[in-house]
DNA sequence: CAAACATACATAAACTTCTTATGTATATAA
DNA sequence: TTATATACATAAGAAGTTTATGTATGTTTG
């Protein structure tokens, strides 16, 4: 299953799923880089659900760009990491697209556990 | 909420999504028609999905294309109606592909309601 | 009775987001 | 020294939407 890369079973939901998993994730840890982001989701959903970077950096920059998040460059261990928190827009819009993106996936679920005779 | 058509909350989770709702409902309901689709999934969410026809039709099309699903012209009330029902390839592949479905939006909502600390 | 609305299908241009591939670069493990 | 992990980035193509438009019939409302 994946946001991103199919695999074995070729399963194709989700897009516009990565923006908000994004906007959840820096609402609850204050900051994260690319990289980390992937991992974190990775390791949570026990490989389920892998984020590709094509997919992510795209997606990063799109919302910098919005002026959700802004970015910290800081190296560490040699390597550069870019570090994205949420700017005060980003404080004040994320909570009511977290709210909506979870009231979606509610009815989703709503709708995929129907019982016969709906 | 839309799987389609924006509005106030502008949202969008969402793409590829309709598949899956279409084989679930015909998983559970043997045979349904278009229109019929978008005004159950519009009335059991209570209007927080609404299903377009422009992403509606060409999903069936395309459904019917892979194979999944065949269908059956019925006139009634002077009107041409479309049913849609499962193939037995359809029978076949749709638990798992709503099973893949369902794992994906449990996932999802293990990340959206993650508490600080993950 | 005419207009508006609901039913019922369909297509197409534009748009967004993802997949896949590729590229750069450094650090560490085999 | 080669492969793997870390860490960023971009681009072509594919896929699935949004939005607009079109056809046609039946029903409701003023």
């Amino acid at each position: 299953m994946y946001v991103c890369y199919m695999a074995k079973n070729e399963l194709k939901l989700l897009n516009g799923t990565l923006q908000t998993i994004v906007l959840k994730l820096l609402s609850t840890k204050e900051h994260m880089y690319g990289y980390e982001i992937t991992q974190t989701v990775k390791t949570l959903t026990e490989d389920d659900i892998q984020i590709t970077e094509g997919a992510l950096y795209p997606a990063l920059h799109k919302l910098e760009a919005e002026g959700l998040l802004e970015t910290t460059v800081k190296v560490v261990d040699g390597r550069a990491r870019k570090y994205y928190r949420l700017t005060e827009k980003g404080k004040l819009e994320a909570p009511e697209k977290l709210s909506d993106a979870l009231s979606f996936v509610d009815r989703l679920h709503q709708i995929l556990t129907l019982k016969p005779s709906f």
